[in-house]
DNA sequence: TGGGTTGATTTTGTGCACAATCTGTATCAT
DNA sequence: ATGATACAGATTGTGCACAAAATCAACCCA
């Protein structure tokens, strides 16, 4: 089954492995090491690293190899503010035309969500709470912005693992994913809305992205 | 200066031959001339071909090549409603934070366009048409926000060519961004989005974007 | 001790030759 | 004629060897 996998399915294995947080921002990754570990040749994870990097998942910088990707605080925020552009209007288009179906779905996902962290299984739990954004997104039925929003998913665990409060448990809070299934289930847009810019909000808030003294842009404070 | 491009580089020239209508969706892109034509290695160019592969604005099919991408339908009118999306969430926060200096660059910007237009310089004056929507991502100030609109912008000329009513002129219509500017520069948010909104249905409706007899899925006609 | 230079090693970049695949054409049997 | 098969040319895919660059450590000298 896993007879030598192609450039698409590491990046999907790197990704995954940055969703549930095994993967820390700033890790460098080499070459020939991935290489033997995925058993390709190093042809395959340079393609790898290139789809990778073209999503800003990680950074490739020429001559000093692949690290994965560390968003500046500036990024984190523009990201979440993308995310509540997008995923506004996501649920709002949800709750007009989500079917009964699809809702029992929402629900079983957020169901299973809640009994992951109950168990203490964060890995699932982690990789569940942001697949309820993508699925939310996937049901909304526009590929187009279903692909925009996975590539700002994909990138969230990053700010999400470079800038939590260490006091903080900083996840998908449950409570919130309920809610909004819950707006989404009577149709009620713009309560749905609200729900969505909470929680996103509520994420964001967790996160320590005030302006430390040491910003990205060195250059400016010696000017 | 142009002592052989890299990937990037040629990524920018084809993108820009899209942009101004002169590589039609459905071209076949082959390695060795394109190499040969930008002075490059095959390698090069395809690294350049993943590059707009990633953003689907080339198609890269197994054993069979790259060719510029041709949008279904579907993928044509969900890529729009993406844009009202994201455009309209750009000129509100532009309305409500433009400076007077950007509020200049805008009005040359569509005086430049429609000298454009007029002198029949068409090549310009789409290049214009289309970063005068860029511009506005950028005077937004929110760079994950303008990349993911760059994204959109650069398919959707593939959608014009593939789809406009040979009737129309169907180009950004300057009147349009005239008058975005002018609600931008009173601050008014409200009529700066719906003035968005209308200009991107207006482009949108001067495609011939309905269902026709045979769509993408030629398979589910004969079931 | 601190700063700078040199050199060895590791790591990334790339051109080339060859392999694999596809495309179009010619041939042949029915 | 129709369809199948085989073959030749063109096009894309890939592994390997070597080149280029960066990293690290040792060394030297002020």
């Amino acid at each position: 089954m896993d007879g030598a996998p192609d450039a698409t399915a590491i990046c999907a294995k790197i990704s995954a492995a940055i969703e549930d947080h095994r993967l820390m921002p700033g890790t460098k990754l080499k070459e020939v090491p991935m290489a033997e570990l995925f058993g390709v040749t190093r042809g395959t994870i340079r393609k790898a690293f290139m789809q990778l990097a073209s999503r800003r998942v990680i950074e490739l910088i020429p001559n000093r190899g692949a690290t994965v990707a560390m968003p500046t605080i500036r990024e984190s925020r523009d990201l979440f503010e993308a995310r509540r552009s997008i995923e506004c209007a996501v649920v709002k288009t949800l709750a007009q035309t989500i079917s009964k179906a699809n809702v029992r779905t929402l629900r079983a996902l957020v169901k299973a969500e809640d009994l992951a962290y109950r168990r203490g299984n964060l890995r699932i739990a982690l990789k569940l709470s942001v697949d309820f954004h993508r699925v939310l997104a996937s049901m909304a039925g526009n590929a187009v912005m279903e692909d925009l929003l996975d590539q700002l998913v994909a990138r969230t665990p990053l700010v999400v693992l470079a800038y939590r409060d260490a006091a903080q448990s900083s996840a998908c809070a449950n409570k919130d994913h309920a809610q909004l299934v819950a707006a989404i289930a009577t149709h009620d847009a713009e309560r749905a809305m609200a729900a969505m810019h909470c929680h996103l909000c509520n994420l964001e808030g967790q996160l320590t992205l005030d302006q430390p003294v040491v910003d990205d842009d060195l250059a400016a404070i010696f000017r």
